[in-house]
DNA sequence: CGGGATCCGTGCAGATACTG
DNA sequence: CAGTATCTGCACGGATCCCG
């Protein structure tokens, strides 16, 4: 959206800004779904259906959407084998492979923070709906 | 939802599936707004209004929504000044400057690749409706 | 001013079917 | 097996109203 035909000029300078360029990221490039491929993906090139298998709750048509934002993203890298069966793998990029440090980061945050969200919803729980 | 009630002991083993965990944590404690509000809110404790205003996309409900989201998650700490016009003041927790910080990370790597998504978009526009 | 509840529209996401 | 197109729904998100 960033991109688009805004035609002011001085926008680009509003693009620095914390929240215009988190919105870029978190509408496109990083959504729910595209980076739990690229977590799903890891250092592997993985086929269509395997993906599909892996991620198991995604449907055929999220999986397709999502794989061909990230491919126009340049986060991964689609292969079409020219076999009767077609045969069409994805692989991470470099820059793809960048992001999926910085998921796995997050991740990383969670699984440590794990008991402190769950205390902390266990308690809300308690709390809010009764307010003392 | 992997709380739910699932009943299967086991499945506190597949909580370290990084799918069931990444899962959990794009659909409930990182979502797009509530990434937006971890950047907006920074180091500063900030009013409702002055996080509408900053957001300024984001509705009041949906601001509402993931605030009290974030705050059941232990993010964010609510504050409420008993005073004749209410003033309620947010800010990150401990584990919300925790996450905020791989959030920052997401953010620089996307500053830092931005001219390589743009190309990769400008590439794949001309490639993906032609097929060469 | 902050926020809950309600109503309603939009758009995303699932299912299905067809192509190559 | 991989991908596209279409139709439908349902949930998410916005607007409004009212309460504290």
């Amino acid at each position: 959206m960033v991109t688009a035909q805004a035609g002011s000029p001085a926008a680009q300078d509003d693009i620095m800004r914390a929240g215009t360029l988190a919105r870029e990221i978190f509408s496109d490039v990083a959504n729910k779904w595209a980076l739990l491929i690229i977590e799903t993906l890891g250092d592997e090139t993985r086929r269509f259906s395997e993906l599909r298998d892996a991620l198991e709750g995604i449907s055929h048509k999220m999986l397709t959407q999502n794989l061909r934002m990230m491919e126009r993203n340049g986060l991964v890298e689609r292969t079409v084998h020219p076999v009767v069966p077609p045969r069409v793998e994805y692989r991470l990029t470099g820059p793809g492979h960048g992001l999926r440090a910085t998921v796995d980061l997050m991740c990383e945050w969670t699984r440590q923070n794990m008991d402190h969200i769950e205390a902390a919803r266990d308690e809300f729980d308690e709390t809010s709906p009764r307010r003392g």
